[in-house]
DNA sequence: CAGATCATTCTATCATGCTCGAAATATCGA
DNA sequence: TCGATATTTCGAGCATGATAGAATGATCTG
């Protein structure tokens, strides 16, 4: 039985994103939106071979982060929104817990200027 | 001469979290305030030898994470608020740019209930 | 200055992670 | 069914990270 630990399914997000390779298949990803991209296509963008790309897609998906699906012959990768609030939520968690002036500035900070 | 690579530093900061020792004497620093703790009550408290600790401590400062200052014997570490702010801009940068609606409704959820 | 305290740095061992070619799997078109 | 395409899984070699005892450095007190 697998239990739900917040603090380790945050470590493993976190150690998904820490690879250049694979913060930048993420933020691909992101920019990419519901759509997503072909596995084929990141590994070529990324300049690496695609059994390095499929080893790093893996361990996002397993960290929650990104999905893929089964489209003919292509997988489609795109980002996991909701894993990625997650990991916000919980990083900011201690922050509203803690000290909420400090996190309210910093939340202020973080507005979409889009 | 050293260059500043927003990515590079957003890896190491994600590195420097993606530890379950580590991630929890974060935490621990964020909820203590501008205050901190003193780094021997750190290590007790995460129950791991002082050597052990100071090795997590200096990556964590490497990272822009925590602040350490010297007071007589006693070193006290506190969190970086600024570097936090940093690597969540850095994240939260790319939903930005890619897809504002799923920005927005993500930071909507991230509100501080203190 | 000597002894005690707090913390870091050193060093060695052990464990985990990265990379990528080769082989295997899945799907399509002829 | 056979060959081509897209992707994953396997396996081996290499690199990096974690751990903690011992030695070292810094600071206070008597």
């Amino acid at each position: 039985m697998k239990e739900f630990n917040p603090q380790v399914s945050a470590v493993e997000a976190l150690g998904a994103l820490a690879h250049d390779t694979r913060l930048s298949v993420f933020r691909m990803l992101v920019k990419a939106g519901p759509e997503g991209l072909i596995a084929g296509a990141i590994a070529q963008a990324a300049n690496v071979p695609p059994s390095t790309m499929s080893h790093h897609l893996g361990i996002l998906e397993r960290a929650g982060l990104v999905e893929s699906e089964r489209e003919s012959r292509l997988i489609h990768y795109r980002a996991d929104y909701e894993g990625m609030r997650r990991l916000l939520a919980f990083l900011m968690q201690d922050c509203c817990q803690g000290v909420p002036e400090m996190c309210a500035e910093l939340l202020g900070e973080l507005n979409c200027n889009a």
